[in-house]
RNA sequence: GGCCCCAUCGUCUAGUGGCCUAGGACACCACCCUCUCAAGGUGGCGGCACGGGUUCGAAUCCCGUUGGGGCUGCCA
């Protein structure tokens, strides 16, 4: 048997959809383990959406999560609109052949009859009355009696009875092709075996078997892997939902992540869910695909991510933060940075984040000239009792102690004992005096990077601007 | 309306006639740990849509009902 040939169609939308990655991954898994090739061709017969430049995003996309167009299994991209000729020449071939006949009738003229006549769509009214080519004509599929059954790797067998599919459009009336004539031309001119896509398009594949079958080709495999659905149980679109793969990437989850958790929407990777890649690709079986659509749960994602942040080496973690820390120190000209301290307090991010794009949010206050206070809980932290106290004495603890993480903590629990407070309780306002904000990396780790002096300058600064009881 | 698909905890799933008193993960709750928040640990809550069959036996097979979704363009 020749080596099977997969292919992903999306349409250039400005970006790449997370149910197409989803698709795309699956395809890939496939061609990957039996040896076979991946072909990304870009749809859309509109050949000024087709130019490369618009469809950069796309390529981008799937480089993101592991399908690289410089990969051997990769073929492509093609872009549909490259095939027009072809298109048009095989509308033509099965009108010679009778497959096909032109009609007259425009899209409100059919409305109309249809009506008139009481029946659903079009009722081939055209059929038989041998109309040449014309212009406002268009070439419509002669529909053959009988059934089709359509067998799907995930579904088994379904059929169609042919009578409820009506003769439908392959040339407009201006001669240009329709996207399903396209579409399987193209599957066959780049000699596609194996058609994985989203259920969506299950209803249309009889057509499309149909034309195959006209077309004098055997019909592919097909696979109809279940839709990627909203809260609301509806397909989620680019209207409503978060759909572009690219913003998941810019906010900071990681490639891995996002590819492990795309697999198992639909699928189960066995015992564990956190599994790497290559296993993915050694196991991944279309027949045991599920068949109900699934949730896209950002909750299940985050969990996802934050597993697999956590898992990177602290040196990973540090060179995957760096474009949001990039980011940050541009937007943030007073700042002054310190590679050696973002590294000391990494592990305490690292153990806590949830996407990368959080990383400069939790560690600002080391390098800015000032916290970025937050009112509400400043006064909250300060209002409760003792705090004025405590943060007086701390700033004696501190002046006197050495400056290491153990002996800071030990000095402020002599503080907190003092003052008949539990470290946890004692420690709030100190932390908000010196971070901005009651939640954070651990406190005295902090405190020691920050450095004696700008702690507790902090800690003098704070009475000024609030009310302290 | 017509055609098609689907139906296990809130969510993603395991389950392919007896291993099911239905397993795991996320979420949620409680407790432990703890300098905040996390992370980690332990435990808990929670499901086979309904009704008929078939069978010694059904989450699993069949039929129906109900519910959800998709498709139904001279869009892609």
């Amino acid at each position: 048997m020749d080596a099977p040939r997969f292919r992903i169609a999306p349409s250039p939308t400005g970006f790449f959809h997370v149910g197409g990655a989803r698709t795309a991954l699956y395809n890939w898994a496939l061609a990957k383990r039996l040896g076979g090739t991946f072909v990304l061709r870009i749809e859309d017969t509109d050949a000024e959406r087709n130019r490369s430049e618009w469809n950069q995003g796309i390529i981008d996309a799937l480089a993101w999560i592991g399908i690289h167009a410089d990969d051997p299994t990769f073929e492509g991209p093609y872009f549909q609109s490259q095939f027009a000729d072809e298109h048009v020449a095989a509308a033509h071939r099965l009108h010679e052949a009778g497959k096909a006949y032109y009609c007259d009738l425009t899209g409100e003229q059919v409305q109309e009859r249809a009506k008139a006549e009481g029946v659903q769509g079009y009722g081939g009214w055209s059929r038989n009355l041998g109309l040449g080519p014309g212009p406002g004509r268009v070439l419509r599929f002669r529909v053959p009696e009988g059934q089709t059954v359509v067998r799907d790797a995930v579904r088994g067998e379904v059929v169609f009875d042919n009578a409820t599919i009506e003769d439908f459009v392959l040339l407009r009336g201006n001669g240009s092709p329709m996207f399903l004539l396209a579409n399987v031309v193209d599957d066959i001119t780049m000699r596609i075996t194996d058609v994985i896509r989203a259920e969506e398009h299950l209803p249309n594949t009889p057509k499309q078997q149909m034309l195959w079958e006209a077309l004098g080709v055997e019909p592919p495999r097909w696979g109809h892997v279940p839709l990627l659905v909203n809260e609301q149980r509806k397909k989620i679109s680019k209207r409503r939902d978060k759909v572009a793969l690219e913003s998941y990437r810019d906010e900071g989850y990681l490639a891995d992540a996002m590819t492990n958790y795309l697999m198992t929407l639909g699928w189960s990777p066995g015992d564990v869910e956190i599994v790497p890649w290559a296993s993915v690709e050694a196991d991944f079986r279309l027949g045991d695909v599920s068949h109900s659509p699934a949730f896209f749960d950002l909750k299940k994602l985050a969990a996802f991510n934050g597993e697999y942040i956590r898992r990177l080496s602290v040196d990973e973690f540090v060179v995957a933060c760096e474009p949001w820390l990039a980011q940050w120190r541009d937007t943030h000209p007073d700042a002054v940075w310190d590679q050696a301290v973002f590294v000391a307090i990494a592990p305490h991010v690292q153990l806590r984040a949830v996407t990368l794009s959080e990383a400069p949010g939790v560690v600002d206050f080391l390098f800015l000239p000032e916290p970025v206070l937050d009112e509400a809980s400043l006064s909250k932290a300060l209002s409760t009792e003792g705090a004025a106290d405590v943060v007086a004495q701390s700033i004696d603890a501190f002046g006197a102690c050495e400056w290491t993480t153990e002996a800071i903590k030990s000095a402020f629990e002599a503080v907190a004992e003092r003052n008949g407070l539990k470290l946890g309780k004692a420690q709030a306002p100190v932390r908000v005096a010196v971070t901005g904000r009651t939640v954070g990396p651990p406190l005295f780790e902090s405190l020691e990077l920050l450095g004696r002096d700008r702690t507790i300058e902090r800690l003098r600064a704070l009475p000024a601007g609030v009310q302290v009881r």
